[in-house]
Formats: C-alpha cells, sequence, structure tokens
DNA sequence: CTAAAAAACTAATAAGTGTTAGTTTTGAAA
DNA sequence: TTTCAAAACTAACACTTATTAGTTTTTTAG
C-alpha cells in the first residue's frame, strides 16, 4: 500500500496535479485516464478521490491558476512608468520564463482548456480574450507612439503568444540550445519584428499607409494548395 | 438508412476524413469517438468500417498526406534560384495559406499526430525533425550570406513554425480581420525580425558577437514565476 | 428484371472510462 | 496502547470505447 508522500510546502493534492500535469501535457486530457495518473504516483485509482473532487477539477486548477498568474503580471505591467515597447517586452520575456520554468502547467493551459466543462470553459474563454484585448491595446498605444511599426495588433498579440508556445517544441526535442539563449533570441526576433524603424529605413514594401494602423495589402503569391491541388 | 454520398472527385473515405477533420479540430482525436463522426455522416458508426481500416488510419492519413504536401514544398524552394530570405518568406507565406486554406487538416497534423499509433509515430517525427533541419538550414545560409541576423537558426525555425500555428485561433475567434491583412502583418513581423539590418541600423542591442551566429546572451531579466512564486 | 456487389444496418464483444460504496490499513495524538 | 481520522484498499457500477459478425437493404450491371 503506496502512499503519496508530498515535499515541502505542497500538499497531497499538489503531487496530484503535478504528476497529472505531466501526464495530461505528454498524452492530452483526454487520452490520460485516473488510473494512469494512479500508476504514476504509485496508488490505487479511486485513492485519488480522498484529494480530488474530479478529473476535470485538476484541469480546472490548472487553467485558471495559469489564466491568473498572466492577468496579475499583466496588470502589474499596465501600472508601470516605461515605453510601450519596454512594456511588450517584459511581457514576452515573462511568457517565455513561464514557458520555459512551468512548462507542463502553461502548455496545458494552452492547449486543453477545451476539455473544461462547459460551465468553466465560458469563465476561462473570456479571461483569455480579455487578456489578449488588453495586450492588443498596449500595441496600440505602442503604434500611437511610434514606438511600435503600424502593424495590426491582433495579428502582433496572435504572432507572439503562439510563437511563445512553440517552446514546447523545444521541451520536447532535447533543449538543443540554452534557455538563456532561447529567450535571448526569440526576444530579437519579435522585437525587431515589431519595432518601428527610424524613418531613413524606410524600404519598398511600406511605400504606403503608414498612419493606417494596418500594414498594406500587397500583392499575395496564392500557392497551390490542399488535395485537390488546382493552380488558380 | 441515411448513406454517404461523396461529391465530385472525392471517394466516400473523402467525405469521412473531411467531417472527422473538423471533428478532431475541435474536439481532440481522443476525446472525438466513431460515433460522434458517423453521427455527422449521418450513419451508423459500424458503417464507416466499409470505407476506412480504423480510426488511427484517418488520422494517419492526414498527418502524412499534410507532410508530404510541406516537404514537397520544401524542396522546390531548395531548388529555387532566388535570395535565402525569399526562399524563407516563400516558405512562411505557403505555411500561412495552408494554414488559411487547410486549417482542420493541418491543425490535426500540428497538434494530434502524439496519438498516432507507435509506428507511425517514430516514422512522422523523423519527417517532422528533417523539415526542421533542411528550413534552418535555409536560414544559416541566410546568415552566412548577410540577408539574416545571426540568430540561431534552430530558435528561428521555432518561432516562424509556432507563430504561423497560432492562425488557429484567428479561424476560432471570429476572424477579426480579413485574410490577406493577416498573411501581409504575420510575415511582415517575421520577416523583419529576420532580416539583416543595414550597418547605419546598428543600435544597442548588437553591440557585439555579430559574427558568432548566435545572438549575444545579454542579462536577462528574472521574473518570479511559479506558484511557489519565489523572487531570486 | 435479375444477380451481384456495395454499403448500410443491428447486435454484441471485450476492454476501458470516471467514479462510488464499503472496508481495511496507516500514522499521529491522547 | 488505545483511539480516531486520514487515506489507502477492493469490488463494483453504469457507461463509453473501437471494432467484429452477421444480416438486410440499396445500388449498380448485365
Amino acid at each position: 500500500m503506496a502512499k503519496i508522500i508530498p515535499g515541502k510546502n505542497s500538499t497531497k493534492k499538489d503531487v496530484i496535479t503535478r504528476k497529472a500535469s505531466a501526464l495530461f501535457r505528454k498524452k492530452g486530457f483526454t487520452a490520460t485516464s485516473m488510473r494512469d495518473i494512479a500508476e504514476v504516483i504509485g496508488v490505487e485509482a479511486p485513492s485519488l478521490y480522498n484529494h480530488i473532487e474530479s478529473k476535470y477539477e485538476i484541469l480546472k486548477d490548472i487553467c485558471f491558476r495559469i489564466a491568473r498568474l498572466f492577468t496579475s503580471h499583466l496588470r502589474e505591467v499596465e501600472l508601470s512608468n516605461e515605453s510601450f515597447l519596454s512594456k511588450i517586452e517584459r511581457i514576452i520575456r515573462f511568457h517565455i520564463s513561464m514557458m520555459i520554468e512551468e512548462f507542463e502547467v502553461v502548455y496545458i493551459s494552452d492547449h486543453e482548456w477545451k476539455h473544461l466543462p462547459e460551465s468553466f470553459l465560458t469563465d476561462f474563454k473570456n479571461q483569455r480574450r480579455n487578456y489578449r484585448s488588453r495586450l492588443a491595446a498596449l500595441l496600440q498605444k505602442g503604434i500611437d507612439n511610434n514606438e511600435i511599426n503600424p502593424i495590426n495588433p491582433y495579428v502582433a498579440v496572435l504572432t507572439i503568444l503562439s510563437a511563445i508556445g512553440g517552446i514546447e517544441s523545444w521541451h520536447r526535442s532535447g533543449k538543443k540550445i540554452d534557455s538563456e539563449s532561447l529567450e535571448e533570441n526569440m526576444v530579437h526576433i519579435l522585437i525587431e519584428g515589431l519595432k518601428s524603424q527610424p524613418l531613413t529605413m524606410m524600404h519598398t514594401r511600406r511605400e504606403n499607409s503608414l498612419t493606417s494602423g494596418n500594414v498594406i495589402k500587397s500583392k499575395i503569391i496564392k500557392l497551390p494548395v490542399g488535395k485537390t491541388g488546382s493552380k488558380k
């Protein structure tokens, strides 16, 4: 009869959540059974119910804890006194650090939230939408202030957040680079992609619409796509 | 007794694959049952087995078809005669187009491949690794050729591919922007983030290590992270 | 119209799901 | 050492899972 032995400053529920996180990340929430979780802990499945209410509760706890963490960091940055570009950089770095250090839970909150029960789903999606709106608002202010290129802030948010989410594959495939370089390189790409270029730097791609808040819709190279693979 | 009615140029298996794709994307592969698939088609679950071999076969077909598509496009670009930066841009645009036009299957091949049966898993992961290596090699050549900033190509690949994967959320939340603007804005951010800046543009962030192939590991703002939230 | 093939159906199987009930074991306080 | 609650256990339930077998219906070909 094995026992759940919690470390310092952590309840038995924490142990379950941590072990479950690793499985949810690796196999997905639905493909992970309570028996799977119990096994890695070294206990029988029904024993888990002495500490948790349901499988969904584990997922719910993870998702909302992470959401709370990001939201409160965002509030802090919003209130700080610094350039908008620097606010954005701080947020990017926070996301990267979280993705590096709290990989599994952040990944779950990013990819497994869709399995939340309906009651929590709506709440979570609202929080997510709200977070992205506020991030977009910061970007818009940076654009108005000529710190950031007049790109569409919605697209910028989407690009930033999902780029960072890709750190998952860094964890999965052998960490071919140290975490500091990873952070610096990714920050570099994203910030350079956002930053407004000095006026002397104007180049062909921006011959018009500098004031619109959207980059120009230039000609698009349409490529044959899909299984019916026709050339249009 | 309902029937599967295939459109022109598509078998009944294609119908199943298409309907299944929508479900796999929305609910995930594991959370989608054969009965779910059968229901949206308007047929009983066992009837599906007149056209497919197993549930896994549907997933396998999707993943490998998409992998083949990207690989053959990559080969084409590799052989083309143009600058490395332009090669990269073409690849980025292809990924974006695919993500816009073949959203569901590309998403599945990106996120549900882990549920492939072991025999196919290894093959798929190899193809994926190979694709990313070749993309990184193109970036490296662009760096050697001073078209691209001396960033770590591995990080660049990771950033590019996952940024584009984020187009998922564009589909999910109401397409708040038209697809052409989406493409142009995202291409802009990514290409500007990669492109080497003319020498007159040097700025503080690049005061050294221009030749190393990696950007500098500068001081990192460490943020308190995680539930034990300690300041280091 | 008839015969054969294709594709639907119903019924059932064996395995796996989250979870509950009831019981026994464990570890700490008295 | 006794007492008592916390936490483990076993057994079981009610469903759901992918899939097979066997049968009936539908479509196609001659």
